[in-house]
DNA sequence: ACAGCCATGTAAGTCGTTACATGATTGC
DNA sequence: GCAATCATGTAACGACTTACATGGCTGT
């Protein structure tokens, strides 16, 4: 039930629209609970239901509305409650790492693509998070900006500070992921190092049908 | 879907009965893919309609029955084709992060007791993991024992490896995550210095009721 | 005889996924 | 006029959660 919470987390920061609540969810509270928009507008019907969020509906053009929510005083107690609650830890569902334990039953070729991939994800996501610690810090964008000037200046650098925190984490794991990826290929070139199916990526290379008539 | 595969690979040791399943479960693959029992006996019966196990019924007593699984050719398969199958990044949900962001809105001690859980449990659960990887380097447990017997002898070493690898995945991510619940609460002490809450560890306190007359 | 283990589930509900569906508005 | 963006969903399905339900077997 975390949905809700990261809802009313983003929406304390400002009033929005289910839409821009989509696209500011994406580009914060989503970068630690993942929700296609498909889930949010009928939650947001659902907050709105449950007395937590009151919904404003505004003219947009001539023939088109939208609903801007905002937090109620009932939403704003709840995402405290929420925040200071303590739940049971998170549940193991980890595939990478179940499907590791069973590589010896996989081609190196098979391993390698998913360990670069895995290292490659994350280092991706790094970049993101690293950039949004920069965003933070610097107190740039403007979802951050209208946050800290709803709330008295002395504050700020706390609420700045339990936000670079949370990113922080977010950045220890992936390289924790990253490292724990490319001592998965040192591993498998230990383990079959006759198997180097790597190819110098010198141009397009037609192969995968060589090795069945050489063999 | 990786309850199935999950299932196929812990029953690739050696045929189990739903409820040695359940066991084993718990202490093999359950450490990378969570599962209640009442979820396996279903996927049991599902992975049998599929073809993937057969089941033999097996006389328990004079008046009862078990099942006893395993895989088939195609369930072999399946399961290999998984292992090598790439597929999509994990969803980013995690909880505590989310919470972790919004910090500033939580009193001390709730943020404390909530990092030393955190802290705590993966203190836990790395204990429980190390001492996985002893028992795998050291093949003792009847189930590697069964497992590698199956395999030629050549093969061992990287049955083991690659188990012992996924599990050092595990390990490194439990240390990053008490890490960070440790950088947590010193960064805690550094932003509300004057709100230590802490007690000595001495006896019972009545407390609580204090804070709200005095105020 | 009784406890603790072995054994197998069902039922109801919530949460999340994927794909689809529709239409207005704004800026060029 | 057209494309991109703004805006709001539904429908069907599958996965997971929690609680409950039942009964035989084995060893003391």
């Amino acid at each position: 039930m975390s949905l809700r919470h990261a809802l009313l987390a983003l929406i304390s920061a400002e009033p929005m629209t289910g839409y821009t609540a989509a696209k500011h969810f994406e580009a914060s509270v989503g970068f630690t609970w993942y929700a296609p928009s498909s889930q949010l507008y009928p939650e947001l019907r659902r907050l709105e239901a449950d007395g937590l969020l009151t919904a404003n509906e505004l003219q947009r053009g001539t023939n088109a509305k939208k609903r801007e929510y905002q937090l109620t005083a009932a939403g704003e107690a709840e995402l405290r409650r929420w925040i200071s609650e303590l739940d049971a830890p998170q549940r193991e569902r980890d595939v990478t790492r179940l499907r590791a334990g069973y590589f010896d039953m996989a081609s190196a070729s098979a391993i390698r693509d998913q360990l670069r991939a895995h290292a490659e994800h994350y280092r991706q996501e790094l970049v993101g998070w690293e950039a949004m610690i920069e965003h933070i810090e610097s107190r740039a964008t403007r979802l951050i900006a209208r946050r800290l000037a709803s709330r008295p200046a002395p504050e700020h650098d706390e609420i700045v500070a339990w936000k670079v925190y949370a990113y922080r984490g977010l950045v220890a794991r992936a390289r924790m992921e990253i490292e724990w990826a490319e001592d998965g290929l040192e591993l498998l070139e230990r383990l079959r190092p006759a198997d180097r199916d790597d190819l110098p990526s010198t141009g397009p290379l037609i192969d995968g049908v060589a090795t069945e008539q050489s063999a």
